[in-house]
DNA sequence: TCCTCATATACTCAATCTGAGCAAATGATG
DNA sequence: CATCATTTGCTCAGATTGAGTATATGAGGA
């Protein structure tokens, strides 16, 4: 999503311009001088997002990787003669490794980084890896063959900000990062990098200096702290930077390969897209209150939102529309049910909840 | 993008479970029966976008098929022995295919689907495209060593809103649309399809019966087009649908493979992002009047906006400051030369040219 | 039974934003 | 020197937004 993802090799692109032995002519069936080691894998990963009350989890399994149990996310290679397009490839990995029927799926990112795969050995095919966004609603009763739900803010602490702003923030984070941007080597200019400056990147991301936090940035975040090695992944991939840290405890859970990366795309991309997307139903009962709605949307958004005006923009936008019911036992006054009213997909080019933050 | 291509496979991922021997253990080094026909191949596609004037232009190759030349974008595979990311990738094959150094780059979908390629022999490895958008300032002074700039919508003539709404879309494209749809056989439902009815999409992706235009869904509208047979990269394929229409022409100019879907892709997501995020300036000339930049963005989105505001937004914004200097000769009272303000990236969350399309 | 509590729902209001228009300024052109 | 095309400044009503106040209603405990 990010406009400053757009330059990451720049630099690299513009000096080794590798030239090489083949003309002009194109065409795919030209050079095919795939030798066994340089062949190429597709990885299938499926970020899968529900929200139980207001607990927004990811589903995983569990990888065992050098006899340490990890968190990964379903996933497997794409095969062609088996799998008509990519995203039947993905249901049918997450069905055999889960039992889960997803529902909602979209694309997300097709990473290809050489290096951010933890393979040590250069034998094994390249493996590029498409990362996909499913939402499911929460349902205690869908019995799962395999995988677990887990809090997602586990895996990023710095991005709940519902009790206020997490304390990780200006107590870990933000030194640390303070004290690696001072690190920034002037002879050794960042490569690969964003276009700005580390202490750019800092502001920008985490609201430092009155910048203030833009919860979309989960992805830009996340990357942030790998390339300051302030994450478990980094370290795994022995980045030089990781050692100055030495002992002093890693942020969030850690997850097998790059699937933490694909987790915070696929939270960046929801986040935004629930704000222009009637998305969010996805991940609510056929009926609920506007309350239950407006905690899910602050579950996934990590944030608090005014209560009036987001009923106001939910029914006057006429994404809902009652059920004639309502819900009792809900604490207080009784609640009227709504459903989606599906119908606003052919009326408006883009229905959804635009909501504004509030520091409530 | 779409919230309607989530839905693709829903049909078929429900009905081919696809059950196989492999176990629920789950690792990307097991299976690796890939045999030679299986193989997978990344193809890389640059969609690269400028404008001259008020004329949007892509940069293709040429590309003799069957004798008969025919566009295509830059393209060449990814290989990981020579390409340290996707990205290098890409930057490297239009170098060596146009001579063009990219700018601003973003990948824009990685498309999967067997069948969409126009490979007969199935020994051919099978292929993966991944789309990019790239942005350049145009510059007659720079030399192309191959390639040439394209008018964008004489691939989507339906596309240019400009001079009015296109009169193709009411004599040609909404009757035989609305033929099509009459055909929609109700003994053998919609398979890999949008959730939507034909006659839904019609009038999302045409605005019939009042439904107002959306420019944004420049995808779904060739998609529409391409399932009905009626852009001539269905009719290679021999979809039976193209069948009926025969003698009729075609919509549009067509392309190689599949790139016309990329080019749609590409100017779809950019229509959708120049209104929140400041790419426009990456197909500016350092300095420019706001009438250019005003122009720039309505050759874009095709279709006009109201110049006064679109002014305040810009200048309000921060999006721009004043270089002091002027341009004469511009028809009129000279006007102001203004640059981008590129620390508004720092300081907003989201700039963009928000902005409202009228029917001018 | 009745009071308290928590939530649901309704309504208000000012500040801002948006869409659309008018009018004066200014240099080029014939 | 009048005309023209464009820039630039300004107005204004209607819609939207952010935030606050007040009342309704059922659950649960004293």
């Amino acid at each position: 999503m990010g406009h400053d993802m757009s330059r990451h090799d720049d630099v690299c692109a513009a000096q080794n311009t590798d030239k090489t032995h083949r003309e002009g002519i194109i065409g795919s069936d030209a050079g095919h001088d795939r030798s066994g080691p340089a062949a190429i894998e597709i990885g299938l990963n499926a970020a899968i997002i529900t929200c139980a009350k207001d607990n927004p989890q990811i589903l995983t399994v569990r990888q065992p990787v050098d006899d340490r149990p990890l968190e990964a996310l379903p996933f497997g290679p794409f095969t062609p003669i088996r799998h008509r397009t990519l995203e039947t490839g993905l249901r049918n990995w997450v069905a055999e490794q889960t039992g889960l029927h997803l529902g909602y799926a979209e694309q997300l990112y097709t990473f290809g980084d050489r290096g951010r795969h933890a393979r040590a050995d250069d034998n094994e095919p390249h493996a590029v890896s498409i990362g996909y966004l499913a939402l499911n609603r929460f349902d205690e009763s869908t019995a799962l063959t395999g995988g677990h739900w887990q809090g997602i803010y586990a895996f990023f602490p710095w991005e709940d900000w519902r009790s206020g702003k997490p304390e990780i923030i200006d107590e870990e984070i933000v030194p640390r990062l303070t004290r690696w941007l001072a690190d920034q080597p002037a002879d050794r200019p960042e490569v690969a990098a964003s276009p700005f400056s580390r202490a750019d990147r800092l502001r920008m991301c985490f609201g430092t200096d009155g910048t203030q936090w833009d919860e979309e940035k989960v992805l830009e975040r996340y990357e942030l702290l790998f390339e300051a090695g302030l994450v478990e992944e980094a370290a795994r991939e022995g980045r030089e930077a990781a050692s100055q840290w030495e002992s002093l405890p890693l942020f969030g859970r850690a997850m097998h390969l790059d699937h933490r990366r694909i987790l915070a795309t696929a939270l960046g991309r929801l986040r935004a897209k629930i704000k222009y997307r009637p998305v969010v139903f996805e991940l609510m009962d056929a009926d609920f209150t506007l309350f239950e709605l407006q905690k899910t949307v602050e579950a996934i958004l990590g944030s608090h939102l005014h209560k009036q005006n987001f009923r106001r923009l939910v029914e006057s936008g006429g994404l809902v529309e009652p059920t004639g019911d309502v819900r009792t036992h809900t604490g207080g006054r009784p609640a009227k049910l709504f459903r989606f009213r599906s119908e606003v997909l052919l009326e408006r080019p883009a229905p959804g909840v635009r909501v504004h933050a509030t520091l409530n």
